[in-house]
DNA sequence: GCCGTTTTCGGCCCGACTGTTTTCAGTCG
């Protein structure tokens, strides 16, 4: 049982106790701590299995500790259990659908028996939920257009897509005249993995014009909810972005409100309230009188902080830090010097060599490595010993004609299901760079999977273990292993972990970053490239870098090509 | 259910919008 699962357990009971309407502030508690196990670095099985007590988990009380013990020895527990019997099994699902929460929910079913998502659009089709109290026609289409939407997009889609939508509202936006100012709030501003809609906020003189004009972009499918302050639309893309009218004076103050993250927020206006201000997304009040709101370092100075960048607001100690002056000096786009993984025609790439090596040359790179892929990945046309000799030739061939510039030999090499290697150690050994990577038999038993990993990192010819968890984003799992163990092996064979930057992968993700940097492991940064253009998946491996409190020091690619071939040749003279 | 420079009890962030209502409950972020 991973995190993940834990957690997952944690927030039906939560959702459970939301039907019982039971104390919502017990309910938060459970929905804190589902938040906190599920980025926990430290595997809570292997906690519990070992006999140790689970703590030093913020939001983790007595009672949810013993729950989570509860869970880990027995896949369930007692409370859940309880929960369950007094609900139908699908009336947490309907609570998923905008609009629907406990109370209609609950209503549905007592009324019309309602407990699945099929029953309920039946329901509506045949206008029995428009009858009910408190419900009306509208009701009933928002729900059917719900139910739509579920069906249709599994929520939330990755960041590098929501990026292009950005790019196109931010086009039209500013060629209204009207809008004075915009920004892009919300998860998207804190570069999140995923993001669920855009929250943008706009400062406009006239706010009814500045709607009528929005409600003119042409990928506009539907309005959500429109009022004074606010405008929800959904695109014809299905991506829902609510627009924010602010005030020049109450920007700042709204950027933080909006920006989130919502128990980032709550922890900041409990550090307002501690001196008797409130805030919220106006500003910072004492009474009545705002002391501070028209831009995000006026408040954050007020409240005795220090700007804390997006990426960090996630209430993972970031304002402790900020109060203390210990905020990380996170690594930024300017730092990076080259890229650390790339493939070419030689085995599935788009691009050869050198118009590999130009793109990156082009970008202001110092160094690249090309990365093919070795024998074992068939479908991807891997290389062979003879056939990798020939290639890291050719790579040393061009990269000696481009002055200032280290063109990296190197290779992806699979991980065996054996942990073994597939390529010739002596092969290997004579190449710039070495990445390690899993891509078959990956639903072997953590135990074993764990023993495989640990056996390629320490032959002593890896350099960095690539995207280690194999996860695909909403399309496949990550692979299971005992993330601590790894890590170890990792530090004391000099291996570096890979944060990939394929924005479907983003892998390692921040959470286990944040665990690994603790644990002592330096990283780097890969685009894994199948085309020159795909260099630029750079700034999705930054966001996840930044997210993870990474200094420029915690990544080899913010070395210079002569750092990194000394840092380089000593971990291959430790062999 | 959690938590403690206001606290081991009694607090717990705060406001907008919708749909159905005549003053508000439910939901959302």
């Amino acid at each position: 049982m991973n995190n993940a699962q834990i957690a997952n357990l944690l927030l039906e009971i939560a959702n459970l106790l939301e039907l019982q309407q039971a104390d919502a502030f017990r309910i938060r508690a459970y929905h804190n701590s589902a938040r906190v196990v599920r980025d926990w670095g430290e595997s809570l099985e292997d906690v519990v299995k070992q006999g140790r007590a689970i703590e030093g988990l913020p939001g983790v009380g007595r009672s949810t500790a013993e729950k989570i013990a509860e869970i880990v020895k027995t896949g369930t527990c007692q409370r859940l259990q309880e929960l369950r019997a007094q609900f139908p099994a699908g009336l947490t699902e309907l609570m998923q659908i905008p609009g629907l929460g406990p109370r209609r929910a609950l209503m549905l079913h007592q009324k019309l028996g309602v407990s699945d998502r099929q029953a309920l659009r039946a329901a509506c089709l045949s206008h029995r939920v428009a009858e009910l109290e408190g419900m009306g026609v509208k009701s009933e289409q928002k729900i059917l257009e719900g139910l739509l939407m579920l069906d249709l997009a599994a929520g939330r889609m990755p960041y590098a897509e929501a990026a292009v939508h950005v790019q196109q509202i931010g086009e039209y936006l500013s060629h209204l005249p009207l809008i004075v100012r915009w920004e892009v709030a919300g998860s998207f501003r804190r570069r999140a993995e995923t993001i669920g809609d855009l929250d943008i906020l706009i400062e406009a003189g006239d706010r009814a014009a500045a709607t009528k004009e929005i409600l003119k972009y042409n990928l506009v499918a539907n309005v959500i909810g429109q009022g004074a302050e606010r405008l929800s639309v959904r695109l014809s893309s299905g991506l829902q972005v609510d627009f924010r009218f602010v005030e020049a004076d109450s920007f700042g103050a709204a950027l933080m409100y909006f920006t989130g993250s919502k128990p980032h927020n709550i922890a900041l206006r409990r550090r307002a309230q501690a001196n008797k201000w409130k805030l919220n997304e106006y500003g910072l009040f004492k009474g009545d009188t705002l002391i501070a709101g028209k831009t995000e370092p006026a408040i954050f100075r007020k409240l005795d902080l220090a700007w804390i960048a997006p990426e960090l607001r996630e209430d993972r100690g970031e304002i402790a830090a900020a109060a203390t002056g210990k905020l990380p000096k996170l690594i930024e786009p300017r730092d990076i010097r080259g890229d650390l993984h790339a493939h070419t025609t030689a085995s599935d790439g788009a691009d050869d060599i050198a118009t590999m090596a130009r793109a990156a040359r082009d970008r202001g790179y110092s160094f690249l490595a090309i990365t093919d892929h070795s024998k074992a990945v068939r479908i991807a046309n891997g290389l062979d010993e003879e056939r990798l000799r020939r290639h890291a030739e050719e790579i040393r061939r061009i990269g000696a004609t481009m002055r200032g510039f280290w063109l990296m030999a190197g290779v992806e090499v699979d991980i065996l299901r054996d942990g073994q290697l597939d390529m010739d150690e002596k092969v290997l050994a004579e190449l710039d760079w070495v990445i390690a990577s899993v891509h078959s038999s990956m639903a072997l038993g953590k135990d074993e999977m764990t023993a495989r990993i640990i056996r390629a990192v320490s032959t002593g010819l890896v350099d960095a273990l690539g995207h280690p968890l194999g996860r695909l984003i909403g399309k496949r799992e990550p692979i299971s292993f005992d993330a601590e163990a790894v890590f170890r092996a990792c530090r004391e064979h000099d291996v570096c972990l890979e944060i990939n930057a394929q924005p479907d992968r983003l892998d390692l993700p921040d959470s286990l970053c944040i665990q690994a940097r603790q644990a002592g492991v330096k990283f780097c940064l890969g685009t894994d490239a199948h085309r020159a253009d795909e260099l630029r998946f750079m700034e999705f491996g930054l966001n996840v870098a930044r997210r993870a409190w990474l200094t420029a020091g915690d990544v080899i690619n913010t070395l210079s090509p002569m750092q990194l071939r000394k840092r380089l040749r000593r971990a291959t003279a430790k062999v």
